[in-house]
DNA sequence: AATGAATGAGGGTTCATTCAT
DNA sequence: TATGAATGAACCCTCATTCAT
């Protein structure tokens, strides 16, 4: 145990290295060299632990993504309501993007575009939490929160297209500089969509009966007319 | 002209062959030997029409970028509406991608992600195509289609992000197979929200005054019949 | 005629060109294209008024040496004494040097080393001021100026390397700045010495004791007698 | 030391097959691949001991030049005499070069007018070398066995410039094929010159007349007066 | 006389990877 | 477990040179 522990330590050490190494500079640019003089060890013993380049970039994510599954699979059961739940997944994605930099360097920058990586456990882990966000918003269509018509899977495209987007630019470009501000109103807007809702006709419906139609309760017929 | 347009030729001959080679392997596995190879030259003679392997790969979406900026600018005055407009923008950029695989491999799996490509003229005509997005959301916020608390540069992250995601699926996945018919079901999501406006108080009244308020014939599920 | 005049200026043009770049850089770091860029003709000119880069190299110091040759030639006639007209040709060797910075680093540096060069015309000029050098040393050495035992060959190579080395130095490192005025300074050491001879003393010695003088203490005019 | 001498053999290996190559042709038509198959390595591992092939140039000369150097400085405390250390000195330059015809190739025809090498640890060496034959023609000059008015960097570039003509020379063209026979016959011309000292008639006279003979008033001094 | 266009030939250099120790 | 030593395998790029026009 003593051995496998002290096997695991420069492991990651090695791993910790590689992130650092990979999310700076493409993947072809990197160098083994680079990586094991950060850890001060030789590049033959790099291949102790790993098979390969490769091997040892495809390895790098996987702790904080399954470590952030693990969190929101936890959570989740605690939320109720659709809405909330994907907010506390999106706030957790955000999050985790926020405090590591160079994962999410790599992740956006690297991984997301790499075909052999689709067939690694790490990327498993992450179709699994796309899996968690998918059944939440069926769960929002299922109790009748969202329309009935909506199509989960697009859905879900949105959601993560506008994390993925962010992210990139933010690793990028540096802006936005704070992530997690924009959890909430990601969803928000995906969920609730921006356009005003004002039809005379059924407005004044509401009207005669209850004043309290606000922004979030208006109608969603509008945008249709078109 | 004539020498100029046999060296036209020439070089959109390269450009040709650089696409297809560039958006089926990683620019660093690309070499230029398999290009000129395509195309019938010598590597030499490559080096005559472009600087470097790098000024290759980023002389490639030039044309077809700054063709569909073109064709949405002159389209986009004879479009009434922010929604009509931000419709046409997707759709247009759908279509792009749509005829265009190996276009789209390029720009998703490499360009996006690739740091010098930012300098480059292709790119700006990217942010060019960006900016009329951002203006038509500006629109709609200033003449009342969108609510005016409408942050336009997340909604435009959204929807570039949500386009980005699935042609970056459908490149690297194969699906969705057919890009162009998402067009409107994104925007109508993005824009009009999935969330069921149905407030218990609300919807109690609603149903003593008028039958005609259900769940599947509700106004809000029109957008998905198209 | 007035062909051939406008042949032989463009081929000065590309020569003048060709001096200033071999002279500044390595023959091999020299490029056709950076010395017709200069001239402002295409390189495939080149090729038609010399056959190659080495050949251009080659027809370079031609005329210069040429001209040093005659005027030299000229002159000596006019001059009594070996050590005269060795003074002249060493000045005028260091004038032409003096005046001509570039070809003389061109022939210092990269002429002088390369064995292709001695099969040149221009070589043959050299040669040739070499043999004039040659025959005043044996002039000298026939009327009596110079000993007897007087090596015409190794004397010759005194000079010229002292030239060349003090030649060399100046392209190489700027000093010394001023070459002509260590023109009558080389030859009169060279010629006479630098021994002091003091020593009537001894003199008068050896003439009192004995002619069977020996190597270590003869006067300091023995060691040429070996 | 069993690794560190393994490294250094291998090193010398190379460096020795680079001086065999490198002398024979420009340094510029030579290639690694020449140097290593000569050696019996791959390409690759060249670069696992020299950075680049200009290193590899430059690190030729220093065990050679070095041990010149060093074996003069012990030498040279043991003869007396400004005249019989320079001769001591000529003496081990040319039976270095003699000895080693290869390294006087390179040195002569290549290391002497290339840039780099000025900034060499190796180029160090050599203007040490240059320096002792300084102190040396300084030390005659101070005890007065050279006239006060000797200017010793002048004597040095002739001295240094005359074997430097010959080395080249003997490397181009196979003549002179004996260099250390005119190790003396150099020192000798250069340091008492050639010129004729006639006049055994006033030398008698002097002899007769005066034992004070000085400076300006010697015959061999007459030349000077111009 | 001039050159645009094309290329053959090659060469230095870099690294991931292997293996004996 | 760790690594020193070695290398195979490429690839980008440069230029002198040619030739049809």
């Amino acid at each position: 145990m003593a051995n496998s522990n002290r096997k695991d330590n420069r492991k990651n050490e090695i791993i910790d290295a590689a992130l650092k190494v990979f999310s700076e500079k493409e993947y072809q640019d990197a160098t083994i060299s680079e990586i094991t003089k950060l850890v001060g060890i030789s590049e033959a013993t790099m291949y102790e632990y790993f098979g390969s380049k490769e091997d040892l970039l495809f390895a790098i994510p996987g702790k904080i993504t399954a470590e952030a599954i693990e969190f929101i699979e936890q959570i989740l059961p605690f939320i109720r309501g659709a809405e909330g739940k994907i907010k506390a997944i999106v706030q957790n994605y955000l999050t985790v993007c926020q405090n590591n930099p160079e994962y999410t360097s790599l992740v956006m920058l690297q991984l997301k575009t790499n075909r052999n990586f689709r067939s690694t456990e790490a990327f498993k882990i992450i179709r699994k939490g796309a899996l968690i966000l998918l059944d939440c918003i069926k769960e929002g269509i299922d109790d009748g929160t969202f329309k009935s018509t909506t199509d989960p899977y697009l859905e879900r495209a949105i959601i993560l297209g506008t994390i993925e987007h962010l992210c990139t630019r933010w690793r990028m470009m540096g802006s936005p500089a704070n992530l997690i501000e924009h959890g909430d109103r990601i969803v928000n807007s995906v969920l609730h969509g921006i356009v005003e809702k004002k039809d005379a006709r059924r407005v004044s419906l509401h009207l005669e009966l209850d004043d309290e139609t606000g922004d979030e309760s208006a109608p969603s017929d509008a945008p249709d007319k078109k």
